[in-house]
Parts: C-alpha cells; structure tokens; sequence
RNA sequence: GCGAGAGUGGCGGAAUGGCAGACGCGCCGGACUUAGGAUCCGGUGCCUUCGGGCGUGGGGGUUCGACUCCCCCCUCUCGCACCA
C-alpha cells in the first residue's frame, strides 16, 4: 500500500473536482427528475460555524445527498441572517461598522460550509442585510401594509433607564439590561405590529396538513402559544362612563357568581375608571406594580394585590352592583383587559376575593367541597344554582342559554379570543431592514413607493446610541429628512428597522428566485421558480424556532398567498427539529467554559470523521453530548473503509456481478435494503450501524482471501462500490476517494444510490428460536418458507425444549413461522 | 400548576408485541511490533454450585409471549406559566 488515508488531504483533492463538475447545482425547468426543496435553516453569522451547525448541516446534507443520490433534482440552498443586534454590539465595542463584523464573519462561515462538503448550490447564496435582499423584505411589508396587516399603535417596550434606551427583549436578561444590569422597566411608545392575530384561526386549522409531517410537539407548542379560547363578551355598566366595559369570560354560565370586577392595573381603563377618593391609593399601587421586575412578576405564588376604584360595575344579568378594583393579575393585553371575577369557580379570583375579603358565592353545584371553607375554586362541571332561570342548566347548557341571551338583549356575544398577540416588529436598532414608511405632516403615514426600495441604510452621519432613547436611525438627520412621496413636502422618515424574523420569514421564498435568469432582480418572487420548487420539501433546523420562526413563517405565506403572490398555504411541508450539540450535559456557553471547538475537531479528524459522530450518535431529534461520542471510532470506520477500497483497487472489475459468491452479494444487498429503510426514515445512526457492519464483513471476505477467486472478487467489489456509494451522504470526501481507489470515475456522488435485489435479500434459511414458557431453549435452523405445521413438528422433537418441558402435558403450542414456536405447558 | 416527551450495560444507543443490549465508545486479553495513543483478532449486562437463574425506573394489568400496549407511582428533560 503506497498511500495512507489522510482525511485532511482529501478535502483539497475533491472540493475542487465537485465544484468544476458542478454535482451540486439543482436542474432547471428542463430537468426531468423529480425535484425535491430541502432548505437547512440559515444560520447567523455570530463567529465562524459551531458544532450546533456542523450537526445540522450534516443532517441536512445527508437528506440532500440521499434525495440526489435516489435521482430527485435537488434544490439545497444557503443564506445568511446577517441583520441582528450581535453585529451592532460588536461594532459598539469595537468602533467597527456592523457591516465589517457582518461580513467577515460571513466569509468565515462560507468557507467553514464548504469544507464540511455540504451539497449546496451557492448560486442562492444571500445575505439578508443586503440592500437586494432588505429592499423585498420593505416590499412584503408593504404588501401587509396595503391590506391593513401592518399598523401602528402605542406599545409597552422595555427600557433601560441608566443607558438611556429600548432594549430588545433578548437583551433583557432575568429584568436587567444586559449591557448595564440596571432594572428595565416599561415605556409607552408608538410601535408597528403585524395583524397575525386576524390569522389566528387558520394557523391553526391549517396545522392538519402538517400533522405527521412536523414533529407533534412543535405543534402542540404552536397550538398553545395560539391559545384559542372559547366563550363570550359580556357588556358590564360602570357608573360614570357612558360606554359599558367588556369584559372576556370563558364561563359565562358563572355570570351570576360576579362578585367583583377587575381591570389591568397598568391599563388606560384603570386611570380612567379611578375615582377621585381612590386616587391616592390606586397611583401608589401602579407606582408599585410598574416598578415590579419580571422576577418579581415571574415568582410563583405570589400574593395577590390590588386596589380598589370605588367604582361599581353592573352586572348585565341581574343588575347587581359589583366593587371594581385594578388588580396586576390581570393583564391589559389580554382580551379586553378586564374580567368579571367569580371568586367561585376560578382559583386567581378566589385568592384574591380572600385577599381583599370578598363574598364568594357558588353558582355551579360541582359537588365539591365549598370553596370558602377549602379556599380551592370548584372549575368542573355541574348544575347551576342562585343562578334565577338557568338554574338546573348543566355547564354546557348554560353556556349556550347565557350567551344567547346575552346577544338577544345587546348586552354580549360569542367570542373566541387568542393568547396570541399581534406581532411587534419595529426595532429601535440601527442593523436591519429600515420600515418603508415616509411620516408627512400633512399626509400623515405614507408607504414608500415600491419603485423608490430600498430604503437603504445610512452608512454614515448616525450614532449607534444616541442619547434620550431615540433610534438610531433618527441620529442621522440628514437621512431622516426626506420629501413626501405623495405633497412632496418635508417629511421625515420612519426610524425603526423591522425585527429581524421578518427578514427570516421568507428567505426560503427567495432562494428559487436567485436560480430564475430571466426574472433578474426586478422582483422579490419569481413565481415560475417558486412553482418549480417551493414550498419547501423538507426543512430542517433546531427546536428553539419552533414557535416564533415557523409561526412567522407560516403567518407570511398565508398573507402574501391572500395577496395573490404566492400559491400555496403553508411554507415548510415536513421539518425536521435536530437536537443541540451539548458538553457535558449542559449547553455550551463561555461562562460555563464547556465550548466544543468545531475548527479544532475538524483539524483533528476531519470534516467526514466530524460530520459521522454526530449523525452516529443518537436519533436526529436528541442531543448529542459531545462528552459521550468520540469521533476517534468514527474515524477508524472511516479509514477502514478507505482501507478496504483501497486492497480492493481493480480487482472484480469487469465481470458480471451475477457471477458474485452469492452469500457475499446476499450480505451486500441486505444492506442496502436495510440502509435506505433506515435514512428514508431519518435514522441514520442505525444506518451508519449497518454500513459499518457490511465494513466488516467486507473486510472478512477479504482477509479470508475472497479476491483471489473470481466470485469472491466479484462480490466483494460489488459490496465495496455499495459501501462507497451509501458511504457518500455522510462522508463525501472518503467516499469519494474510496470510489477512486475501486477504478471509479468520475464521481460517487453522480453513481447514483445502489438498489438492493429482492431475491438475493430473501433468505433460504432462517433461525427459529423455541421458546418454552416464553423462554428460548432452543434455536433451530429452518427453511424460511417452512409450513407451520412443519416447523411445530420440528420444535415438539427439539431435546432442549423437552428437557425444559421436563415431562409436563402441552396446552397449546404458539407456531409463528418461520421464525418462533412457543411451547406453553399446562 | 398545566401540557408534551423520555427512563434499557460503565457510556452513546439498537430491538413490525416474538432471540433484550445491534453498532460504537470504554475496558480486558491476544497478535504484529524497538515502541504503540497505529493496525488486526477475541472477550465484555448481573449472579452462578456452570445445570441454570435474574435482568429494560417501581408496582399492577392485558397476552401463549411485554423494553414495546393499558392503569397507578417515582425521576428527569423540554415547553407554557396569573391567558379570564
């Protein structure tokens, strides 16, 4: 043997080869293969690549590859979220523009993906912090701005008072500004939302589509973030306000168990419905509630507080006057930031009718204990009691009857309300997509026209922190001042860039229109390449996008499919959560000083040996604890196989693989059936099991002499070319060059994947086990298509089993051919 | 608290209701070696009087047969957490 398998070396060797030969690069509209979308989730440039990537990818890329090899035309394409707070504080502290830190590490991370050997066609490479990227991502938000889903309204933001400015709620760290670690607290600002509440219902309904296709969790996860609720407005009067105040109940069968009501501490309703003698005590209870930190908010069991209004609301179905107070149990931001409380039946009220010393009535005779005396709210079902008419009604019925009447007398009505809150997007940061919005004093908000996008970024004349908690983006003056799109009069632009999930939410919408030659630039879609490929086949990235970013994402397809700009409801048809790389049962973190170091166990083993203990490791689905794998066992598969390849070299070419020793050929292509079951399935550290064990098989073959006969020679270059070729999607580089060493030419990867033969994975004999009691005594080697009854006379004559039957009468004998018979005593 | 998921050798993990522990790591032994942190071969759940017995978090159940299905309990992980 003159070579020794050098894993580093043959990175340099193929990268290049691939790349001329251009493998990777998806068909066009001319290509008959069938074609499949598989989009890994792109990463952020924070740094070079981690080992979290590396997995990934390696997933990624092992579903690609697979699909290729199995001839689809595969579209598996990369991009970078490249807008994000991390480049604006490494600029902060190093005096740098984002954009340097940005695109450096951009080239970093690019260089990193190809020496992994992932199979991507970098033709849609894209950088969401280009100016021809952001200017579509300003184009969707005017789309959702045309059709009323983009708006503006008065927002609670976080706030740091010490450096003098909003934070992101990632830089809110356990209530304290990351930077600073001062308290935040809250502060009213006008803020632009999308109206993904008003698709609610069909994120919801919609999700029977993905069912089996999206791991369950995910979508019980984004069913309870949605968090439909199910019942009724009820109009409660208040004396002094002309307009009655709504209130959101799920139980309005409780309607006559009212025995205060509560509105949001922190909400205008309060300071409205205050009267004058409970001034005092309701602005020093606010006082106290908006200084609260979210730790405070976040402990468990707190007591709870309150104040009261003197104010008495009516209630609507008996006209019984009921005490209001404003209470921090209540949240402004959910239904209408006031409830009825029915102390009763529901366990936050109880509490606090305790607290205050409230009357406490039941209303629904659940047959529990009184929830006065044990202090525990009876919520079940049960029959209405001190409830006039509707006594005796069940839950259900009274639901219904209640609310019917509600309606009827125009005091209330059905409704449906959602946990779910609209989506703020703006962002008082100066590294993302500027808001296309042009504020005029006499036109008011008007929408840049779509001729004029992008609305670039200024790359001078702004200050990252300006002082007084203004944008960025209003530091620079000059930017700021523009004219009116419509009176071409002075106006102002809006300083706020969009959240960065926005520029997320559609990536994978763009990346077929950068294949399009025709289309160019002049469009954020093409729509004949989005028919071709989108939506996405298989997506694939980390749990912790399981709400937000697949949740935006799905809101943005359904939006722009309601524009006419898409034709399809649902952007990812199966996703794929891979688990975290983890050290030492912790996730890596500097603090913790736990980091795993990709460049150094790359350097160390190489992108192949890498790329395999991750997928060897565990499900797909579970974390690797990188404590627990070694990638040295990966390695020595790896130059095993190489090692095999290489003894083999040309030997067994040119023959009819049918000429192969069929026992051998059998080994071969129960693998291969075996190994396509298996990554069809996802399973690859099953199917990697497999392959190493067709290694060594290979490896018996040839150390018992197997390629100096001519079957022998046959049949181990036949398993040798099976190996390299299913060796391929986990470990391109060695496989590849395995693929060499067997004469091969030009590529593994453009062989295609092997196909096993049915009639050489059949099996002539098997092992059938005898089982006495459900025990095995004794294993016998039978024909495979033996009758039942045959192999019950076979097992009745085993000496083992009779031993084990020692002399007791059988009751029944359990024959399941070919494989068990069990023999049950009496 | 609510919801979801998971508990299998020293470790990561395998097992359409039918041979528990595939494959790998680690460890033990051997071969080849000046050497071994290279390579190759063998062994490796626990107990054992060497016949066998016991074993998949604990307890029950269904079944000829349960890691697998059902019920109760324990532990851990994740998500949500005053959502009216």
């Amino acid at each position: 043997m003159s070579e020794n398998y050098d894993p580093h070396a043959l990175v340099d060797k193929w990268l290049p080869v691939w790349e001329q030969r251009g493998i990777f690069a998806a068909g066009g509209a001319a290509d008959p293969r069938p074609r499949r979308y598989v989009v890994d989730m792109f990463p952020y440039p924070s740094g070079d690549l981690h080992m979290g990537h590396a997995e990934a990818f390696s997933i990624g890329d092992a579903i690609a590859r697979f699909e290729m090899m199995r001839g689809s035309n595969v579209l598996h394409p990369i991009g970078w979220d490249s807008f994000g707070l991390p480049a604006e504080n490494a600029a902060i502290k190093r005096g740098m523009d984002p954009r340097q830190w940005t695109y450096d590490n951009i080239e970093v991370q690019a260089e990193s993906l190809r020496r992994l050997g992932i199979s991507l066609d970098w033709r849609t490479r894209l950088h969401t912090s280009d100016p021809e990227y952001y200017r579509w991502t300003q184009w969707m938000f005017l789309r959702l701005y045309e059709r009323g889903l983009a708006y503006r309204k008065a927002s609670q933001v976080n706030w740091c008072p010490v450096d003098q400015t909003v934070l992101a709620n990632e830089q809110v760290i356990d209530g304290r500004c990351e930077r600073c670690d001062s308290i935040v607290t809250k502060r009213n600002l006008t803020q632009w939302f999308f109206a993904i509440t008003a698709y609610a219902d069909r994120l919801l309904t919609d999700m029977a589509a993905l069912e089996g296709r999206w791991p369950e969790h995910v979508l019980t996860m984004q069913r309870n973030w949605i968090g439909r609720s199910v019942g009724a407005y009820v109009d409660f009067a208040v004396e002094g306000r002309a307009e009655p105040v709504r209130v959101f109940t799920t139980r309005p069968d409780t309607l006559f168990g009212a025995t205060f009501f509560v509105v949001a501490a922190d909400s205008a309703l309060a300071e409205e419905l205050c009267a004058a003698e409970a001034r005092a005590e309701f602005e020093a209870y606010r006082e106290k509630v908006s200084a609260e930190t979210e730790i405070d908010r976040m402990r468990e069991d707190r007591p709870k507080t309150g104040a009261a209004l003197a104010r008495d609301a009516v209630n609507p179905v008996n006209g019984e006057r009921i005490p209001v107070y404003a209470a921090d149990y209540v949240l402004a931001e959910y239904g209408t930031g006031a409830i009825m409380a029915v102390p009763a039946h529901d366990q936050r009220d109880l509490d606090f009718a305790r607290a205050f010393d409230l009357p406490v009535r039941v209303v629904v005779d659940t047959r529990l204990p009184d929830p006065t005396e044990t202090g525990i709210a009876t919520a079940g079902d049960g029959a209405l009691v001190n409830s006039g008419r509707y006594d005796g009604l069940r839950k259900e019925e009274a639901i219904a009857a209640i609310t019917a009447d509600l309606a009827a007398h125009g005091v209330g009505e059905a409704a449906v309300t959602y946990r779910l809150r609209d989506w703020l997007l703006s962002r008082q940061r100066y590294w993302g997509a500027p808001i296309p919005i042009v504020h005029c004093p006499d036109c008011g908000e008007v929408p840049v026209p779509v001729e004029q996008l992008p609305v670039r970024l200024p790359e001078s004349g702004y200050s990252l922190r300006p002082a007084g908690g203004l944008s960025p983006l209003a530091s620079a003056t000059d930017w700021v001042a523009t004219r009116c799109p419509r009176c071409d009069g002075e106006a102002s632009r809006d300083t706020d860039t969009m959240d960065t999930f926005v520029d997320s939410s559609w990536y994978f919408l763009r990346y077929p229109t950068l294949l399009s030659e025709t289309a160019g630039y002049d469009r954020a879609l093409d729509r004949e390449e989005l028919a071709l490929w989108a939506p996405v086949d298989q997506y694939i990235g980390g749990v912790e996008h399981a709400i937000l970013h697949c949740l935006y994402s799905r809101f943005l397809v359904k939006a722009l499919y309601d524009g006419g700009d898409l034709d399809f409801v649902e952007p990812f048809t199966a996703l794929l959560n891979q688990g975290q790389v983890i050290m030492g049962g912790a996730a890596m973190s500097k603090s913790k000083g736990n980091l795993v170091d990709l460049q150094g166990e790359l350097a160390r083993y190489g992108p192949d040996a890498v790329r395999v203990t991750v997928l060897f490791a565990g499900p797909p689905e579970e974390d690797v604890d990188w404590a627990d794998v070694s990638p040295t066992g990966s390695a020595k598969w790896l130059a095993r196989v190489w090692r095999l390849a290489s003894e083999i070299g040309g030997s067994g070419g040119g023959e009819d693989v049918a000429s192969g020793d069929p026992t051998l050929r059998a080994v071969t292509h129960r693998a291969v059936e075996e190994v396509t079951r298996l990554v069809s399935a996802f399973r690859f550290n099953v199917a990697i099991a497999r392959l190493m064990e067709l290694t060594t098989a290979l490896r018996r073959a040839v150390d018992a002499g197997g390629l100096s006969t001519d079957p022998g020679a046959v049949a181990i270059r036949e398993g040798a070319e099976a190996l390299a070729r299913m060796v391929s999607i986990f470990a391109p580089f060695t496989a590849e060059d395995a693929w060499r060493l067997l004469r091969r030419s030009p590529t593994v990867h453009e062989a295609g994947w092997p196909v096993a033969d049915p009639a050489l994975v059949a099996r002539e004999s098997v092992t059938c086990v005898v089982q006495v009691a459900g025990k095995v005594r004794d294993r016998l080697a039978v024909p495979s298509a033996i009758s039942a009854d045959d192999l019950r006379a076979l097992a009745l004559s085993s000496d083992a089993a009779r031993r084990a039957l020692d002399g007791r009468e059988i009751r029944t004998v359990v024959v399941r051919p070919p494989k068990l018979v069990n023999i049950v005593p009496a």
